[in-house]
DNA sequence: CTTTTTACTTATGAAAATCTTAAGATTTCC
DNA sequence: GGAAATCTTAAGATTTTCATAAGTAAAAAG
């Protein structure tokens, strides 16, 4: 399933090869803006709105390299090298500085597909909507949680927490009056990755949060352990 | 924006209650199954296919209890409890071992459509496509990593891996052939949470990975550094 | 053209901070 | 009272930070 109708990019003066790849592309339901030279290219880099561009290293007007740089200079989405020699990969990637992946010529087209894909993933994912939806900062009854410089207030005296312990006591605080499990906040604290941890890690954490909390509330018990279910923080 | 056209369920014996809530999920483009007793809700489960339960605790003939053991018994989706007394709160939350929210009586239909989206953005997220697409091993030319069991042998000698240490692995060895960024790897490994971080800190980690491998590694530096860009595991 | 500077990136070692584990103690529920 | 869940504690493992060394590329000087 392809995931965006994304415009692609594709430049290279071997005109056969820069088919082959329009038609793949284009079998993949993607748009394709194609060129056989950089001044074209850069032309439409210019007026078109653009999420990826495959580019040959050797043009014979403008070079792929500076195609790159003003691409680097301007936008933000990813580029796919094309390179001749296998030897001078290294090189390469070391010169330009902006290209997210490179192919070396022959390459199967299958490949390049793949990578396409695996670039749009990417590309969609870290500029995704949410940064702009989410919280940065929660308050209330003498707490304040910033999520921006990771910094926590109870009652104006601050508390220094751990990474771990402000993430926890931020998913109690964002579904503050509920009931979270240990396993719901395993999950997002710790995230999918890990899965073999017992949630007695959480626990403790619980416990070290309740230590920091319990020297400036006025509370006992912010945090309540609800029997059986998990820990909330009341309304 | 309405993720998907989800199937909900309503059960609530005070019809007032029940129509005002379909009318607002109906608002937001929900397919809504509404009912005033308990025995209809039970048909409604095992036939139709659900993605939440809006369910009162206190029905005439079946109580909210018995369907929401029902449901978790041979179903995953989520269930939001309706409950009219506030001092019962956590004596029912410990008992519905299944409901993954509650609301008490009377409660702004704004907070609940609210919750109905929280609900289903979790259920959507921890049921997503994914866990079948991924790779659980990798393996080439003597290094074996497997996800599974977090474990990693070189030339068939066990390496033990810190998670980190794992996790960084297997980022560059997916992308074998690849270079990879070190802001790149700590957004892989890390994940989106923190940001703070400098990136000296992948450093460290692929010195130690580094450190490990080259006991068991005919070749003296498996992972390669690439100036000004990142580090790659050559195909 | 070669050598020396300069600015910058990457590597290293060790200490400090943080996290996890495990085992025993306590609390809660029935 | 007994079983199950939660809490406590501290040791051990892991991660991060910091200071500093080593390395690389490009510019300046010889």
């Amino acid at each position: 399933m392809t995931l965006l109708a994304a415009n692609i990019l594709i430049v290279d003066d071997e005109q056969a090869i820069a088919d082959l790849i329009e038609v793949y592309l284009k079998n993949e339901n993607y748009n394709v803006f194609k060129f056989y030279n950089g001044k074209d290219a850069l032309n439409c880099i210019e007026n078109e709105r653009l999420e990826l561009a495959i580019l040959d290293v050797m043009l014979p007007d403008v070079d792929g390299f500076s195609i790159c740089q003003q691409i680097r200079e301007k936008h933000n989405f990813p580029i796919i090298m094309l390179t001749a020699k296998e030897e001078e990969i290294d090189k390469i990637t070391g010169l330009t500085l902006g290209a997210d992946d490179y192919i070396t010529k022959p390459f199967r087209p299958l490949e390049l597909i793949a990578r396409v894909k695996a670039q749009l993933r990417r590309f969609t994912k870290y500029n995704s909507i949410e940064p702009n939806q989410k919280e940065h900062l929660i308050a209330f009854s003498g707490l304040v949680l910033d999520m921006d410089t990771h910094e926590c207030t109870l009652n104006e005296k601050k508390l220094s927490l751990t990474p771990t312990e402000f993430a926890i006591l931020w998913v109690l605080c964002s579904n503050r009056g509920r009931v979270v499990s240990s396993e719901e906040l395993f999950h997002e604290v710790w995230g999918d990755k890990y899965f073999t941890n017992s949630n007695n890690t959480v626990m403790v954490h619980i416990r070290h949060l309740r230590e920091k909390m319990h020297d400036n509330a006025e509370h006992p018990k912010y945090i309540k352990t609800v029997w059986g279910v998990g820990y909330k923080i009341d309304k």
